[in-house]
DNA sequence: CCAAGCATTGAATACGTTTTCAATTTTGTT
DNA sequence: AACAAAATTGAAAACGTATTCAATGCTTGG
């Protein structure tokens, strides 16, 4: 920001016009005529003029700004999600303003203040959730906040998710097809709704099929403590023979240990089904069984009710939305 | 930025001061005594007031916002960087907007100038190229630019690259330990510098081992198009022993097809040495001999080269970095 | 051809802050 | 105690734009 850029009253000088006639140029619905406006836009060529957007959001109270929120990217996922929701985003005119949660930066709250100080007319926070504090106060400077990914139901927040009980259930379905005797859950962090919900439809539709859990462990969502829980599960005398993992970035980190370690065979002798069905999850090296999120509906549903909350703030709040996941067969579970 | 934000000229009225002192209150180096301080600290929790950095960056002209141009995010290594990239810019007290440049999004130019329009302070590229048009614009607007893992030698840009040549260097060293009889390069974009130095250094240290290129085809940094070119490659009577490939990611893409295709085993039928280290790289599943990009160190010299840039402008520019890799023996290689 | 109405234009103001400037108070020195 | 120097304070201007308002120009229908 540092070279003496050229103004609106630069170009109106050199246009021989009012400042007023530049800003109008750059208004889309405002009053001038052709004459006017080719004077001006020859002008502002000329100088290589574009408006300010800082100074603009001064005086309109809108910064056409949407602060993004995200944990981690080490799960393909995200980075994914952050792809689509940025591109979709500029296409509507908004900038993206980007915020790492934490592991590396700190606590949330902080990053919310600074989000703030942007003024931002939105906020979507990717699988990361927010004290009813922080959601209040958000509420009272009337940004309205989508979560991507997660749910928080006792907060009155936009959301759009996977329907994760549904998606559970589906990974039942896929594992109890091959009459497994013993079935083990790879849990994420037990504090995201989505381990929740996704267990719990695990569970149910595993009971509906007459079956219980054998074993359990937790891998946060992270690759290494993944590995370290499928040791868990595995280092004993009657190891699973059928994986339900939370996501695929940990499914992966089990069949890993699964296969280099315990030299067991997938699907033959365990089988494994994962949750997202991000891109590496069709690799052959992982032909992986999983639960597909519908990352292109779920991000322009976001994208485009949170639009909508910025630019007609009557609408009634909160739409929380529920994508139906597929479940998608490959090679890491038998029929 | 919709709610009725409270301002200095508030929170001044409450503490009884001018709006002067409320605004030297959030100045740091500012002349403020103790107790006109307390009173200014206590109107503003009241209050819940924030300083809004739009207004701010009016007058001071600097918007403490950094442009982050990616091309896509589909490669390990991207995510990882921006992680970084952004947690570094964070804690200087710097923030992202991010801007997808291409695939999703069109051209680098319209791209570019919608980052002008927010008046950022600087301009992260990460493996994007620029024309020397808006290299000039960006000169002239004195906001300097760094390119990450590219480096355009003709413009007068900041880089923070790896020593590509020498990275190439170690990947032929790598092959030519197990004494192969036909050695195959797979290709990224052939228009990147990284790819250019890259197969240089490959190539010069082959010759200086007495073989040469048996084999070459072109992957554009995409899996998809790795897989197409992997099997140009091994769909022979004679295919190669030994195969460097410009990256991680599309080396992913070639053990998979070389695998589960070709039936062939890696190192036994095949050697294959990638590019970047990206986490995946150490997973048993690929458990990838690689050449090392150290990513800690180029963020920090990249973030740190680039806040001096801004904050001191006399300094002489372009500052180029160059950043020596490191071969990582795995088990993709034989000795 | 005239008047009413509408489109076009520029001057002036507002947005929320930082910063200069001059006035005032405090501090330090002898 | 007296005075110079330093620190503190508030009023006012500035940043670059959008927008209100009043004034002007143009169109149109009778």
């Amino acid at each position: 920001m540092a070279g003496k850029s050229v103004t609106s009253v630069d170009v109106a000088r050199h246009a021989g016009v009012s400042q007023s006639a530049v800003s109008r140029y750059f208004t889309p619905g405002a009053s001038l005529s052709a004459k006017m406006a080719e004077k001006i836009r020859k002008a502002a060529e000329e100088l290589d003029y574009r408006p300010n957007v800082l100074a603009r959001s001064l005086i309109t109270g809108k910064s056409r700004i949407i602060g993004l929120v995200v944990y981690y990217l080490e799960n393909q996922f995200y980075p994914e999600v952050i792809e689509k929701l940025s591109a979709a985003l500029q296409e509507s005119g908004y900038h993206v303003l980007l915020f790492m949660s934490s592991r590396t930066v700190g606590d949330v709250k902080p990053v919310m203040q600074q989000i703030l100080d942007y003024r931002v007319d939105g906020i979507i926070m990717v699988s990361v959730s927010m004290s009813s504090v922080l959601a209040q106060r958000c509420a009272d400077l009337s940004i309205p906040v989508m979560l991507f990914n997660r749910d928080q139901p006792d907060l009155d927040l936009m959301a759009v998710t996977t329907d994760n009980l549904r998606g559970g259930s589906l990974a039942a379905q896929a594992l109890l097809a091959s009459r497994p005797k013993r079935i083990a859950h790879l849990a994420g962090y037990e504090g995201a709704s989505t381990q929740i919900e996704r267990e719990r439809g695990f569970l149910e539709e595993l009971k509906a099929g007459g079956q219980e859990l054998h074993s359990r462990a937790v891998g946060n969502f992270h690759y290494a403590e993944a590995v370290e829980a499928t040791h868990e599960l595995f280092d004993r005398p009657d190891p699973p023979d059928a994986l339900f993992v939370t996501d695929d970035h940990m499914a992966f980190a089990a069949m890993d240990v699964i296969r280099s370690e315990f030299r067991l065979r997938i699907p033959e002798d365990v089988s494994v089904v994962g949750f997202d069905d991000v891109p590496q999850a069709a690799w052959p090296s992982f032909n992986l069984t999983t639960v597909r999120q519908h990352v292109n509906l779920m991000v322009s549903k976001a994208v485009s009710e949170l639009i909508t909350a910025i630019e007609e703030p009557e609408t009634p709040l909160p739409i929380k939305l529920r994508i139906p996941p597929t479940l998608v067969r490959r090679g890491t579970t038998r029929d």
